[in-house]
DNA sequence: TTATAAGTTGCAAATAACCGCATGTTTATA
DNA sequence: TATAAACATGCGGTTATTTGCAACTTATAA
C-alpha cells in the first residue's frame, strides 16, 4: 500500500463522511496510527483537510465557522421581501425581536407610512432612519437572552391596544405542535402578541420547518400567513397549505 | 464524535436558533453536561458565540449598532469613570440616553448589581452583557432624532416610580440658566425624570460649560453632581461649587 | 428566603499525539 | 551491481488531550 494510495483513500473517506478517525484509518488500511497520523499531516499541511484531535474533518466542515453575519442571511432576506408585501400605508404593526424581522425592517420601503410597535430596542434602532414611519418601543424588562422587552409590563400593555398584524419569527413550527418556543417568557409574550393582533404572520426559515421547541406558542390555526424562503408551491408545505395557513 | 464535529454542531445550533441549552446539547449529542460547558466555553473563548449560565447565545445581532464616531470620546470616558462612583449595589439607577451615558455603561463593573432604568435603547442594549443588572426599557415614542423613548407615556410611567439617582448627560449648562436643552420632548422628559429622581448627576464634558440652548431643563439648585473631564479644583468650576454642587 | 439548576475544581482513566530510534524500502549514483 | 542516502514505517516510552465523575460553590427563580 502506497502512500500515494492511501491519501486518495483518506480524501475519498473525507468527501464522503465529512469525517475520518485515525483508529478507523489505520484499521482500514492495516498500518499504524502513527502512520495515519503522519499522513493527516501532510494532508492538512497541504490544506487538503483539517486535521484534529482523533482524526480529521472536510475543509467544507471547518469553514462555516468563519460566518460573520447573521445565520442563513440569504433565506431571511427572502424572507424579508415577502412579509413587506403584506404591510400597508397606514396600518398597525406589531413585531417580535428576531433576526428575521430586523431584515425585514431594513428592507422597509421608505415610503411607506405605519406605524410600528415592537419589543425589541434592535428593531426600533433599525427604523431610526425611516422618516415616514412612527416607531413605538414597547417598554418592559430587558431579556438579556432574547435583546427584547418582555414581562407583565408589556404584557399588559398589549391588552389595551388591537394591531392589524403581528409579524414573528420562530424557533420551531411543526403540523403536530403548532408555534413552539423555548423560553417561558418569550412564550407569554407571544401569546399576548398574537392576541392583540388581527392577523398573525409566522416567519421561518426553511431549516426550521417541522422543529419543535420545548413550549407551545399558538397552535397552527392561529397562523394566518407562513413565509418561509421557500416557494409557496413547495411540497414540503402541503401539510401547512392544508391546514388553510396562507403561504408566501 | 470529534470535537470540532460538536463545535459545529452547536455553532448551527446557535444560528439556527439564537440559544442553546446546555442540557439539550448534552442529550443531543450524547455527551456530558461538563463536555458541553467546556466545548461552549471555548467557542466563546474564540468569539463565535457567547456564554451564559445554562447555554449560550447567538453573538450575530449582539452590537450592530457600534459607533464609531462619538465626540470627545476621551473626556466622556473620564467622565464614565467618575460617575460609576456614585453607583452603589442595591440602587435603582434612571439613564437618558447620550453617548456619555453610554460610555459609562460601558464601563459599568460587572460586580454591580444594581436596575437600571433607561430610556434609551442603545444603554439597554449596551447592558445586555452585565449579569447582575437588571434593565427596565421605558417604552414609548422612539424619537429618532434622540435615539431615545419620548412622549407622554414615558413622563406618566416617570410618575408612579422613584429612584435613588438619575444620569443625564446635558447639552447646556450655565450658571445663569442652569441646565438646558434643544428639543421639547426632550426637556420635558428630563424634567419627568428629575423629578422621579432623589438626586440628580448632570455630566457634561467641559467644552460645553457655560453653554446656553434654547429651553430650560432645570435650575442649578436641582443638581446634585457635575462630573466633568476636569479636575474637581479647576478654576473654571468655582462658580458651580459655589452653588453647592458637588463635583467630580 | 430556600430549593433547584448550573458552574467549578480536582482528579483519574482512556485515548491520542509526540519523539527517538530501529528496521525496511526505494532511489540515486559510483 | 553495489552502496549510500533518503524515505517510509512501526514500536516503546512519554506527554498531552479529552472526558466523565464527584464534591463543592455559585447562580437562578419561585
Amino acid at each position: 500500500m502506497l502512500k500515494k494510495e492511501r491519501h486518495a483513500f483518506i480524501i475519498k473517506q473525507i468527501n464522503l463522511h465529512n469525517k475520518v478517525l485515525s483508529a478507523d484509518l489505520a484499521t482500514a488500511l492495516n498500518v499504524s496510527e502513527d502512520t495515519i497520523r503522519r499522513d493527516l499531516m501532510e494532508l492538512d499541511d497541504s490544506r487538503q483537510i483539517v486535521k484534529v484531535h482523533g482524526g480529521a474533518l472536510s475543509k467544507s466542515f471547518h469553514y462555516p465557522f468563519q460566518q460573520t453575519d447573521i445565520y442563513a442571511v440569504d433565506a431571511k432576506k427572502a424572507i424579508a421581501r415577502k412579509a413587506i408585501g403584506l404591510i400597508k400605508s397606514g396600518m398597525m404593526v406589531l413585531t417580535g425581536g428576531g433576526t428575521t424581522v430586523l431584515e425585514m425592517m431594513q428592507a422597509l420601503p421608505q415610503n411607506l407610512a405605519v406605524t410600528v410597535f415592537t419589543i425589541s430596542p434592535l428593531v426600533a434602532l433599525q427604523l431610526a432612519d425611516h422618516p415616514l414611519v412612527t416607531v413605538i418601543l414597547i417598554g418592559g424588562e430587558f431579556s438579556k437572552d432574547s435583546q427584547v422587552c418582555v414581562g407583565s409590563q408589556v404584557v399588559n400593555y398589549l391588552h389595551e391596544i388591537k394591531f392589524d398584524i403581528c409579524f414573528l419569527g420562530t424557533n420551531g413550527i411543526s403540523i403536530a405542535d403548532g408555534v413552539t418556543d423555548s423560553d417561558l417568557n418569550i412564550v407569554h409574550l407571544k401569546k399576548a402578541m398574537i392576541n392583540a393582533s388581527n392577523r398573525l404572520v409566522i416567519m421561518c426559515i426553511s431549516e426550521k420547518l417541522n422543529s419543535v421547541q420545548r413550549m407551545n406558542v399558538c397552535p397552527l390555526a392561529k397562523v394566518d400567513y407562513l413565509i418561509t424562503d421557500l416557494d409557496p408551491d413547495n411540497q414540503v408545505l402541503n401539510d401547512y397549505r392544508e391546514k388553510g395557513i396562507q403561504l408566501y
